[in-house]
DNA sequence: ATTGTCATACCAACCGGTAGGTATGCAAAT
DNA sequence: ATTTGCATACCTACCGGTTGGTATGACAAT
């Protein structure tokens, strides 16, 4: 009676219209109601789908972080050769991605940390994980490009990887108040500056 | 009927519980009645000091702004001559605050730009305009060190202090996630890494 | 081809509880 | 006597979640 097929279109709908709210209002300003209506369905079959709201929280950042995963290793430039190219071009790419109005809604893995900490431990130890694997993926390169290009200097690949990480999510909190995304470019720019001081250009 | 007092034991009480829970919870699910349990009064009292939850919400984020703007005032790095000492000793000033456990509890200003920014327009604006205070005071004393230490070089000191206040931010967002505050103190130390860049150390 | 079976998909109506907010009363202070 | 501080009691809308049901399609057995 209540086995719903993991993934259809119907599902899919109900999680598009959940992320756009909730990187929007953030989760708990978000109703089911407004997910429902904002997918033209109703609560009945969004039930259906989803356990509890929170299920449908933690599917969303699931969704919403493995398309940025996506999104990133399509990008043309983690097919350089050198791995200092390839952060470089990571960097890069982001400040295009700030450029991009259709994308200037924030980062879910920010808003739930901030928002669902302190009352939902589930989707906190959810966003940690995120994070980590993010720092882990960015380390992996920092540490090759390091040895390639600034072996003698002493400083730990992990700590510039928690870094990006923290400039761009701080970045795009001011970037919301301020209602004006070039924060985010002028802030990653001035990491750039800081990247070269470390890998001595 | 209802002229209450500005400024009252309960009101500040109220003010007070609110922070409190807003900082653990955010805003939209700070609950009046949770305030006013944690307060130990009843909602008809609450309402008889604020007229609607927005209107605590813009209350308790001018008093959150105004007790750190006090706390920094006080601190003892203020009276140092050397502006650039200034600015390193504010940079400390925050790594010793992410150190004391009581303070461990994020940025009002960082939580309700996310959650609110959207929503309630009135409360953003707010918030981007504590930010913009908060950036200049901080520009005033980079633009003189400048002055003193790097006159030559060429950047924006109107850049660095965004740049700090970004670093704050998006730290305190990993540090949520992770629980551990450590992430706080090694971004702002990274942080003085590229400061000393700029001002040609 | 027809029928019966069974699982999934989706809906309208509803439920208990709680949200923000109001009406009102009354004691103390001025 | 009026104003202020705070409480009790209450209202309406809406919250997350449930219920009972219908529609649909796949697959057999006939």
């Amino acid at each position: 009676m209540r086995k719903p097929q993991p993934d259809s279109p119907t599902k899919r709908k109900l999680l598009a219209a959940a992320q756009n709210l909730m990187l929007a209002k953030g989760f708990t300003a978000t109703t089911v109601d407004d997910v429902c209506e904002s997918a033209r369905l109703t609560k009945g079959s969004f039930f259906h789908y989803f356990e509890t709201k929170e299920a449908l929280g933690k599917a969303v950042l699931d969704r919403y972080v493995s398309t940025m995963f996506q999104a990133i290793q399509d990008a043309p430039f983690l097919k350089k050769d050198d791995p200092l190219q390839r952060i470089y071009g990571y960097v890069d790419f982001l400040i295009e991605m700030s450029r991009n109005p259709a994308k200037q809604s924030g980062c879910l893995l920010g808003t739930f940390s901030q928002e669902l900490s302190d009352t939902h431990p589930g989707i906190r130890k959810t966003c940690a994980q995120h994070f980590a694997r993010w720092a882990e993926a960015l380390r992996l390169d920092i540490a090759s490009a390091k040895a390639k290009h600034a072996g003698r200097k002493r400083w730990d690949p992990a700590a510039l990887a928690e870094h990006i990480i923290i400039v761009v999510e701080g970045s795009l909190i001011l970037a919301r108040a301020n209602q004006n995304y070039g924060v985010v470019e002028r802030n990653l720019k001035q990491l750039k500056q800081y990247m070269n001081g470390l890998f001595g250009r």
